[in-house]
DNA sequence: TTGTACGCGTTATCAG
DNA sequence: CTGATAACGCGTACAA
């Protein structure tokens, strides 16, 4: 491995000045431009990459932040989480061990129980949670707003003329799950649109994703079999829209021809399916982008040594409206 | 931040017997256990947690592999592979940057052109590469194997009755195509089965992904549109699939009843899909675990200065059989 | 069985 | 403008 005191050697510097040079330190005003060059090329002959191990130790930074993601596709995920809070306690110090500077965590589903809180505050690394509503001011947290995004997609179909509507709400331990229903009794008081108890399921609680594609499934069936006439189902999600889809589809009836169906999240299959999904569409990018910037900014403030507070952000949904929905002939 | 000294100095004991003890180096063998109770309870009590940095930096490991994936998914992918290879130069000396011990490169679509293997090869660091075939000594490999994979989709729709089928290739510069086609070639001359050139469409160059679905989508507009009678559709991949029948969809072909459809590939979708999409499968899984292993072995050669040649493995695939196929009736 | 001393590669400090 | 020196935290010959 070529060092520093290699290119020192090579370029008859000292490894103090090399290092100004290389690093562009402010003292490098003052170097003149040969040196600088004799330096760098000797730097670029040796093919010298600093040792970052050295630099952080010596720094005390880590130029790294941790980003932890549940996918919950992957069956290995949904253990990690069901199993023993004790797993996410042992990644979160996987990544302090590493000094990370900053920590995103995304959420999407099941983080009900699970208090990060506790282990991720003292921690005292600035950290953004995506996908679940906090209100500490050591960890900032970003959301989606649900409640609009349910009032946008019961407003959606109400606009194409349906009454009669069927609701697939979350299993009630989900956080998101209150805010949506929220929405849709806000719009159906200030609309007067009626709400059938007997056209309301429940996901069950179950915290495995891929249920809720079967859940949507078990459950329109059943809604089929109580033979209530409804022209358009909000299903919780896109899985659980899948699955609503799939069950109509199987008792011949066509969407959106004879039932519209909207979802929430807006996951990659909606544009792909058969028909297109009608959506809700989380902003993620958007989330993605305000969370670095956040994570920056904390960042920059503990370097800084200055205070700097959570900020805690609820985006506006959006719809996207697909083939799934159609106006009421 | 609390130091291996910190915890000398609490223990009472010097540094070099708490590194010893806490490392459980093949000298703890000879500390007597109380020496060690005493120098565990100071390391606990004081939250001792070794810095990384430093341990790396003195014993040249880092613990730690690279992962390079290229979502597709992601817009900033395709970009990062269309523009400039020098991206994925970048990338990789970033990682080499921080001491990976391994790299595994997981290559789906579009590893066309970019030639890794010149800026990967001389790293001397143990790779794998997923998804894509190989036959240096340096860099192993680990692929589908396409031409079967091709093979047992042709023969099933055969099993199933099927004679006339139209096939939607993949694009020729994609490593993928040929041997895919080379499958069908077989079972057509073995099984005497006929293959119609006006039912064989071709997927364009573009690199994009997403473009898989809507090509998918219009050669199948295209191959209604020639009249050719056909009861199966063989596609390239399971997004171009999707897009098939969508498109059947919109003509009015019911899948399975009218025509069936296969896929390549298995991605998530393809079993909440409606219908559900029968496909060949790539097992992941398997070579995401053989990949690591071999990883594994790669580093401990190099660890034990052994000498160690790539090697190059490919994959039998797995025929998932879901609702988008039908026997002919 | 335990401690001293050194080196890993960098960078900050300070002297010249 | 440049260079010597120390220190970051850890692990390990070597000495005791």
């Amino acid at each position: 491995m070529v060092t520093i005191r290699d290119v020192a050697r090579e370029s008859g510097f000292s490894s103090t000045t090399v290092s100004i040079v290389l690093n562009n330190a402010p003292l490098a005003r003052y170097i003149p431009a040969i040196t600088k060059k004799r330096i760098e090329r000797a730097a670029k002959k040796l093919g010298y990459r600093p040792n970052l191990f050295a630099r952080s130790l010596r720094s005390k930074r880590s130029h790294t932040v941790g980003v932890m993601v549940f996918d919950m596709t992957d069956p290995f995920c949904t253990l990690v989480v069901h199993n023993e809070r004790s797993r996410f306690e042992r990644y979160l110090e996987m990544l302090l061990d590493r000094r990370v500077e900053g920590l995103i965590v995304v959420a999407n589903w099941l983080f009900l129980d699970i208090n990060l809180l506790a282990d991720l505050e003292k921690s005292s690394v600035p950290a953004v949670i995506i996908g679940r509503e906090l209100d500490t001011d050591q960890i900032s947290s970003l959301i989606v707003d649900n409640e609009l995004g349910a009032h946008m997609a019961i407003e959606h179909l109400y606009a194409l003329g349906h009454r009669k509507i069927a609701f697939i709400r979350g299993p009630k331990a989900l956080v998101d799950t209150s805010p949506r229903w929220k929405g849709i009794r806000n719009f159906s008081k200030t609309s007067g649109l009626e709400l059938d108890e007997r056209m309301i399921m429940d996901l069950p609680e179950s915290r495995d994703p891929i249920s809720s594609f079967d859940a949507g499934y078990k459950l329109t069936e059943e809604l089929i079999k109580r033979r209530r006439p409804f022209t358009a189902i909000v299903a919780f999600d896109d899985m659980t829209a899948f699955g609503t889809i799939r069950a109509l589809a199987k008792a011949g009836i066509r969407v959106p021809d004879q039932c519209s169906v909207i979802g929430f999240d807006d996951v990659a299959t909606c544009g792909i399916y058969t028909p297109s999904l009608t959506t809700v569409r989380q902003p993620l990018e958007t989330m993605g982008a305000q969370a670095v910037s956040i994570l920056v900014d904390g960042i920059n403030a503990v370097l800084e040594k200055r205070e700097s507070s959570a900020l805690h952000r609820k985006m506006a949904p959006e719809l996207v409206v697909r083939e799934s929905t159609r106006a009421l002939s």
